[in-house]
DNA sequence: AGCACGATTAACT
DNA sequence: GTTAATCGTGCTC
């Protein structure tokens, strides 16, 4: 049994816009506690890139806040908005420069059982079709927060898994940005899978 | 110290 | 289509 490979930070460590699309794709991995995985593949992604950019957290500066945004690449920069929802991002880029991707959506593939049950038994496609829904269904919260996802012994981290063609893959302004200034607000640095299932063999 | 609002979701009409 | 839920963060006083 080989130990499972995993993206290194070099793959982080590149244009946020090229690291999102690479994520697409890709195997987000929860292992829990008692060793049981929970996992999906990436299909939905965001870009945040630099102070900048007026839809970035770093827009305000390091604060204690996007402070993990300053830091070394690949690592969970995980924050709490709308008082009950907690949102999964990779950090990109060189140390020093705040940006990082946000994961917003995913196709389950382990660890079925305890995401419907997470997901209140809801339907499948409900499971993790939305930033704060996959982190509810991967049991994702503050404490993976600066977490690195590179090294071995990580509890979280992400695989390569499935190539995405560049014809299945369509582009956008991001979500949730009403009240961001343009050209911020409609810049496409959304990436989205248009018929994954189509893709997966 | 107070306040407005958010990289959302679910449950409405 | 609209709206309530719910609280940490960053900005203003």
């Amino acid at each position: 049994m080989t130990v499972p490979e995993r993206l290194p930070r070099d793959f982080f460590a590149r244009p946020t816009l090229t690291v999102a699309r690479e994520l697409l794709g890709a195997r987000l991995v929860r292992i829990e506690p008692d060793g049981q995985r929970t996992a999906g593949i990436i299909v939905e992604t965001e870009a945040y890139i630099g102070e900048e950019d007026q839809g970035c957290h770093a827009r305000a500066g390091r604060t204690p806040r996007t402070a993990v945004m300053y830091g070394p690449p690949g690592h969970a920069y995980v924050y709490f908005t709308y008082g009950m929802h907690w949102l999964f991002n990779v950090v990109t880029e060189q140390e020093g420069f705040p940006a990082a991707v946000l994961v917003r959506a995913l196709l389950p593939t382990e660890g079925l059982e305890r995401m419907a049950a997470r997901r209140r038994n809801r339907p499948r496609r409900e499971w993790t079709n939305g930033p704060a829904k996959l982190c509810q269904a991967l049991a994702i919260d503050g404490s993976f927060h600066g977490a690195d996802l590179c090294t071995p012994e990580a509890m979280l981290f992400l695989e390569p898994a499935v190539t995405f063609p560049d014809e299945s893959v369509t582009t956008g302004p991001r979500v949730g940005l009403n009240t961001v200034p343009e050209p911020w607000k409609s810049i496409p640095w959304r990436f989205m899978v248009r018929s994954p299932h189509l893709f997966l063999t």
